[in-house]
DNA sequence: AATTAATTGTTATAACATTACATGTTGACG
DNA sequence: CGTCAACATGTAATGTTATAACAATTAATT
């Protein structure tokens, strides 16, 4: 689950930064060095990272490296919408948008473990009537779905 | 997360049970034992129970409870359906209709952690869509909200 | 009966996450 | 400025969830 390569999951990493700082600075929020390199390690990562595995690279970044300094950057940032956890890998992810308002929905490869998220916003509208019969008041939505990716669900067939 | 009362979750467990039977029988399960004990430990209780809670079931009642025994046996009643994995909470719960093809989809309260399985017959269609379009093939959708229960909701406002 | 497959027994350890308390930092207020 | 309260971090210890590995047993197949 390490980081392997230079490619990031998400397009533009540093434009996600800048989201991040202008929306901490408008709610009056500290985005610590920590917290900053939390999402640093996130965004520069081509798959999906574990609480430890965080703190491998905080460790390698000079940063202080007991677990709670990793669960409490990822609390933070997991709250303002910076950064998604995948439930199914006790794994964590940037989001691409944190900007627009959104119910996380995953896709994760069984094979490889290859996460995309994909776009659920004229979803989880479909489940309001469902859960309103209930008398639930849903405050968060978690989508994931398991199967085969392109390049595993081919390797399959041949 | 123990088992406090004597309501079950789930209306008709023997029903469940003899279901689960059948299933075995014309699908050449073997529905052994610790496999029969841990769906109807599940189906007994009223609340949703983690690995360790199903142990401690199985301690008392005879059986060995190292956790091999209890993940094993859970394996096997997810894999066939008797059983979904609540994965918010790390814990396991008894399906009340086994035998109709469904994706699990809960409802689970923040305050008191009260599971609700709902009705999820329409909805993954609404995906197939989205997750086509990526390549995707998707052996399994899990959908969890949280939020709060009716009981709850009620109390926050008093 | 012999062979193979499936299940269980058992020990150990890996992986994930939190508690608790001390210390430091920041920002508001008088 | 000095004081206080709120927030954030440092640190050790522990709690919780899950799997690996291999031996022993039991069930199904030939
Ligand atoms: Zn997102
Ligand atoms: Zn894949
Ligand atoms: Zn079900
Ligand atoms: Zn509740």
């Amino acid at each position: 689950m390490e980081d392997v390569g230079k490619n990031h999951r998400v397009q533009n990493p540093s434009d996600v930064m800048r989201k991040a700082e202008e929306y901490c600075a408008l709610h009056g929020l500290q985005f610590t060095p920590v917290r900053r390199k939390v999402l640093e390690i996130l965004l520069g990562s081509s798959q999906v990272l574990g609480a430890y595995d965080i703190l491998k690279h905080l460790d390698h970044a000079g940063f202080k490296s007991q677990p709670p300094v990793a669960y409490r950057a990822l609390e933070f940032l997991v709250k303002h919408g910076f950064v998604h956890k995948v439930v199914h890998l006790n794994a964590f992810v940037a989001c691409d948008h944190p900007d627009e308002e959104h119910a996380p929905m995953f896709m994760i490869c069984n094979e490889c473990d290859l996460v995309v998220e994909v776009d659920s916003n004229p979803l989880p509208r479909s489940f309001a009537s469902t859960t309103k019969n209930s008398g639930f008041h849903v405050e968060e939505a978690v989508i994931e779905m398991k199967g085969l990716c392109t390049a595993c669900a081919g390797m399959v067939v041949s």
